[in-house]
RNA sequence: GGUCGGAUGGCCGAGUGGCUAGGCUCAGCUCUGCAAAAGCUGCUACAGCGGUUCGAAUCCGCUUUCGACCUCCA
């Protein structure tokens, strides 16, 4: 495939990208729920779609990517509630909704620099657009598609679904709906099960709320999306992404508002990730089997047997096609951690191999293998994005860099524009699009000088064939995590875990 | 219950009607003072039962089984 072809929830199919207008892409990716801290589950979409909006640029378009914080809203962090229930507590004794939505942002957005995923264009808060959302909410009110009932305002679905497609994207028939019976907090309010909420009375006791023509509340869940979506991508956008949990009814939700409001649907390309699962079941707030991302980093958890490193945690996921779902096990993450040394490792390698510039490939049957490996990554990237089949290909290419440093295979068995096809696949694959970062930063130049001494006192007592000295040091250093390897050239290197 | 999606070798995971990804593990070999790393070689799977086809893991049907959504959820 030579153009990017992206599967649209919409429509189930794989469909050609075209933007809307040429050279430019609107992104807007559903972010996270400011109360309480991302867990692994989390980390899917953000940097799936991190890969795509780097892979766009990567085409050539100027991205703009938004992505929300959902700050507003019925909050509780950890069981404590956003409602004030004794109404004579201290100021300081109450949650002050912004100070956990400040604490649980920061977390945010450290730990998904950890995982070196680019920051949005635009990182809208629902609190900062509650002007927007009460305009959208009186257009679509005017249009006849919602209705007040005691201070809060219900989207009219029923009449909606008469004159539109409502279920397409997730696939729900809305006689289904219809006959729910679950208790739902203002149910008895609604003309109908299926309508939700643009707009919610605020009681008394309830700490968020905003001044709307209604009286005093605070937004439904679905009309920020809407709102802020439509105020910096405009009425209609290219790729608006998110786990496939929010399907229905968040995204059924914004289409349908935004269908009344601008008359037209808002999205031209539905993209959704699978969920990372644990033991067979969606990793979720409600299942109680999540992971944080502070545990998992820190290795801090009952279900962990070690630390993991954000990016092979960022390496597992890409492993693996963002629509598949992906089982957490340590066994995996291992299995990551170790795969993913060697193909850096490799590309470390490469970064400083030289070519002599003969532009005659010695042999053209490699030569030819190299060419095919390094185009075919274009082709899966068009592909609906399959990362895992890219870091095949790079896999595929690591035996012929490793081969070349230690001698089983000659650099000039390549030509000199192959040579650079390979160089330019791996920084542009593996560091540009995919967003890998090596696991430990650079060492400090202290460090260096002392392991140079050791190295070289060693080399010494192997000269003089000294081998418990010499092993001594390579034990040693090995305990502390630095692993001494000695090349086939007769020099040392080293790696540090 | 309704809707949808899966079931791939020891493990994780791509994938397509025929040329049988990739990673990890494991075994053997090469290199090496010994290691480590690296290279080479080997391990050949697609839940079950039918059907379509010259040919199916890939298409169709049924069965078993797991999961997601239907409620806040990435």
């Amino acid at each position: 495939m030579s153009e990017l072809h992206v599967h649209n929830s919409f429509t189930r199919q794989k469909e050609k990208f075209t933007s809307i207008t040429p050279g430019y892409a609107g992104l807007y990716v559903c972010g996270p729920t400011v109360s309480g801290e991302s867990h692994l589950g989390h980390s899917r979409p953000y940097i799936t779609f991190d890969v795509v909006q780097r892979y766009l640029r990567h085409l050539g378009y100027k991205v703009r990517y938004v992505r929300n914080i959902t700050d507003a809203g019925h909050f509780e962090e950890e069981g404590r509630e956003a409602i004030d229930k004794v109404g004579e507590k201290a100021k300081l004794e109450k949650m002050e909704p912004m100070e956990m939505v400040q604490k649980y942002t920061n977390l945010f957005h450290h730990a998904f620099r950890l995982f070196n995923c680019e920051d949005p264009a635009i990182e809208p808060t629902a609190t900062g657009h509650i002007v927007e959302q009460i305009n959208m909410i009186e257009d679509i009110i005017s249009k006849g598609y919602a209705y007040e009932v005691n201070g809060s305002v219900y989207f009219d679905v029923k009449k909606y679904a008469a004159s539109y497609p409502y279920g397409k994207l997730s696939g729900r028939v809305l006689e289904d709906q219809l006959e729910t019976t679950r208790e739902l907090d203002g149910q008895d309010e609604k003309r109908n099960k299926a309508d939700f909420a643009l707009w919610k009375n605020a009681p008394p006791e309830h700490i968020m709320r905003w001044k709307s023509p209604w009286g005093e509340g605070f937004p439904g869940w679905h009309i920020e999306c809407s709102a802020m979506s439509s105020k910096y991508l405009g009425e209609t956008f290219d790729i608006h992404g998110g786990g496939m949990d929010l399907q229905f009814p968040h995204h059924e939700s914004e289409i349908a508002q935004s269908t009344i409001a601008h008359g037209h649907a808002p999205v031209n390309y539905w993209m959704h990730n699978n969920m990372i699962t644990i033991n067979g079941k969606k990793m979720g707030k409600s299942y109680n089997n999540v992971i944080k991302l502070s545990e998992l980093f820190s290795g801090n958890h009952p279900l962990l047997e070690q630390a993991y490193h954000p990016m092979v945690v960022r390496f597992y996921i890409l492993q693996t096609h963002y629509r598949s779902t992906l089982d957490f096990s340590n066994e995996a993450l291992q299995a990551s951690e170790r795969a993913f040394r060697r193909l850096w490792e490799a590309y470390a390698i490469l970064q400083k191999l030289a070519h002599s510039g003969n532009t005659d490939a010695e042999d053209t049957e490699l030569d030819q293998k190299v060419i095919t490996w390094c185009n075919e990554c274009a082709d899966f990237m068009n592909d609906d994005l399959n990362t895992a089949k890219v870091l095949a290909n790079l896999f595929e290419l690591a035996p012929v860099i490793n081969g070349m440093k230690g001698g089983q295979v000659s650099i000039e068995a390549l030509s000199a524009d192959t040579f650079a096809l390979l160089k330019n696949t791996f920084k542009t694959y593996l560091e540009d699009i995919l967003g890998m970062q090596p696991l430990q930063a650079e060492q400090s130049g202290k460090l260096d000088s002392v392991l140079s001494l050791l190295i070289e006192i060693r080399t010494d007592a192997k000269k003089r064939k000294d081998f418990a000295t010499s092993d001594q040091i390579r034990n040693k250093l090995a305990e502390t995590g630095v692993q001494l390897k000695d090349e086939k050239d007769g020099t040392v290197s080293y790696t540090i875990e």
